[in-house]
RNA sequence: GCCCCCAUCGUCUAGCGGUCCAGGACGCCGCCCUUUCAAGGCGGUAGCACGGGUUCGAACCCCGUUGGGGGCACCA
């Protein structure tokens, strides 16, 4: 398959929902591995709901995911402009075009009306507009228009059944008839998304539609809109559909857009990988093979095949997000993973912007034993805060589970057997806390360190035990075993 | 109401007529490893919605039922 170009053309209107970013995800891939091109342009013809703020989000969420496009916003390519608010005077033209040539009729006909012709028949009003306005004489125009009226401009639908075989489900078909004219141009001049869509398509030579199952029944009006605009000469074709699958919250139902969960700003805030949170949205409809599930965008690319993406809704599944998003995060090279939780550190305030050396020293040094618990990057904070901080604040829960009275002896052994402890290194504090807790006190290990952990990360889960203490050095080390052993007493 | 889409473990999926008493992943439950928590290793739990066909043979094909979802604007 060669020449394909596929597109992604959202509206600008508040937040960047999962669902939205998926669809994106997919056309990028089926554009890739087909070497074709992805285009990307803006449907902002409402200029009530969309917003410059939004359309600058949309361009960077897409580019945070790691979506490059060939032509659109910012880039620029042969068939701009890419923003629709920019392109009145195409579809003024290609209207025009398409009156000359009969496909489209002026109706004039009010909302009211049509339902009262509905009743009168005896007909359910929800079938829509009765295309009662197709033949009308000039005179009757006129007439019209002597009111004071304006008429919008409609499509002829045609007398046949409207079908296609989906890239996703196969071949789906409407009965003849079942779609009513449908408008196209509002009275005041304004195109509707229903036309300019199209139009844009056909304009930019996009050979494949893939969007969300929700403008299923719409397909058949584009097939229609798309024989006339080959008739006069604005398409070169009609391009292949691919319904992609709904995304879906608690329930079965379609994720709303006011569920928290469906924000992509929210996860990119917890500290999703890019590659990691792709890979995830790559498995909702889709799969790379029978015993795998993570994957690259490279391979996404290189894999993905529209024709296997599957027909079911999918549920969006946090906690496999996670698990996918962990396995990158693993998979990091020890200088990526720095790179990426230095910002995390330095927004939670607890390093410098840009760090200190000390401080790089320090995270270098617990990286590989705080990477493979890091699940989302914002889990640093909680994780390695108490290795940047002078003094620790305990977790109450934390306390009340390891700081008991009886836990005073440890920790003032611990402290004393690390005060004046000769060399300061993993395997000397190792050895002294065994020798105290253990061997010392009689104390099971559990017993023994899980109090030295509390009172020197404040938490009961933290990187590797002695490994912490040597960066943390003797001073704060001791001084926080200290401040246990009084928090003991209380 | 009309039209359309969908139907394999709790969830996401593999399966495209025999190699399936259905494979993987997340979750969950054990065990091992271990200074905690993870990670890792090993094992377990759980599914072809139902009814008819077609066929030597059906998770896979057809029809119907049921169930779920979506669309029916001078919004996108």
């Amino acid at each position: 398959m060669t020449g394909v170009r596929t597109r992604f053309c959202p509206s600008p209107t508040g937040m960047v929902h999962v669902g939205l970013l998926r669809t994106a995800l997919f056309n990028w891939a089926h554009a890739r591995h087909t070497g074709g091109a992805f285009v990307f342009r803006i449907e902002d013809t409402d200029a009530a709901r969309d917003s410059e703020e939004s359309y600058r989000h949309l361009l960077d969420s897409l580019r945070w995911l790691g979506l490059d496009w060939d032509e659109g916003p910012e880039v620029g390519g042969p068939h701009g402009p890419y923003r629709q608010s920019e392109r009145s005077e195409v579809y003024r033209e290609v209207a025009g075009k398409l009156l000359e040539a009969g496909h489209l009729y002026e109706s004039f006909s009010t909302n009211e009306e049509v339902e009262a012709r509905r009743l009168a028949a005896g007909q359910d009003p929800k079938l829509g507009y009765d295309n009662a306005d197709r033949f009308l004489t000039d005179a009757q125009k006129a007439a019209f228009r002597a009111e004071g009226r304006e008429p919008v401009l409609r499509l002829r639908m045609p007398d046949e059944d409207l079908a296609w075989t989906d890239l996703v489900r196969g071949e789906v078909r409407f009965a003849a008839g079942s779609v009513p004219d449908f408008v196209v141009v509002r009275a005041n001049g304004a195109p509707l998304y229903p036309f300019v869509n199209p139009v844009d398509d056909a304009l930019m030579g996009i050979t494949d539609v893939l969007r969300g199952e929700d403008l299923l029944p719409s397909t058949p009006r584009q097939l229609a809109l798309y024989a006339a605009l080959q008739d006069v000469g604005v398409a070169a074709g009609t391009p292949r559909f691919g319904h992609l699958p709904y995304v879906t919250g608690e329930g079965n139902k379609k994720l709303s857009k006011r569920d928290p969960t469906s924000n992509v700003d929210a996860y990119r805030e917890r500290g999703f990988l890019p590659e990691g949170f792709a890979n995830y949205l790559a498995l909702l409809g889709w799969s790379i093979a029978e015993d795998r599930d993570v994957f690259s965008m490279a391979e996404m690319a290189a894999a993905f095949d529209v024709t296997r993406v599957s027909a079911n809704p999918a549920r969006f599944d946090v906690k496999k997000a996670e698990a996918i998003n962990a396995q990158h995060v693993r998979a990091l090279p020890a200088d990526d993973y720095v790179a990426a939780v230095l910002p995390v550190l330095a927004g939670a305030g607890l390093v410098a912007d840009p760090p200190t050396a000390e401080q790089e020293r320090v995270l270098r040094a617990i990286a590989p034993m705080a990477q493979e618990r890091t699940v989302v990057l914002s889990d640093v904070v909680g994780l390695l805060g108490f290795l940047f901080t002078e003094d620790v604040e305990v977790d109450p829960a934390a306390a009340a589970k390891n700081l008991r009275p009886e836990d005073g002896e440890v920790l003032a052994a611990a402290a004393a057997a690390l005060r004046d402890l000769p060399g300061w290194s993993t395997p000397a504090i190792e050895q002294a806390l065994k020798d105290a807790l253990v061997e010392g006190l009689g104390r099971k290990p559990r017993q023994a360190f899980g109090p030295v952990r509390v009172a020197l990360s404040g938490r009961t889960v933290s990187p590797p035990l002695y490994e912490s203490i040597e960066l943390l050095g003797r001073e704060r080390t001791v001084r926080r075993l200290e401040a246990a052993r009084e928090l003991t007493a209380s």
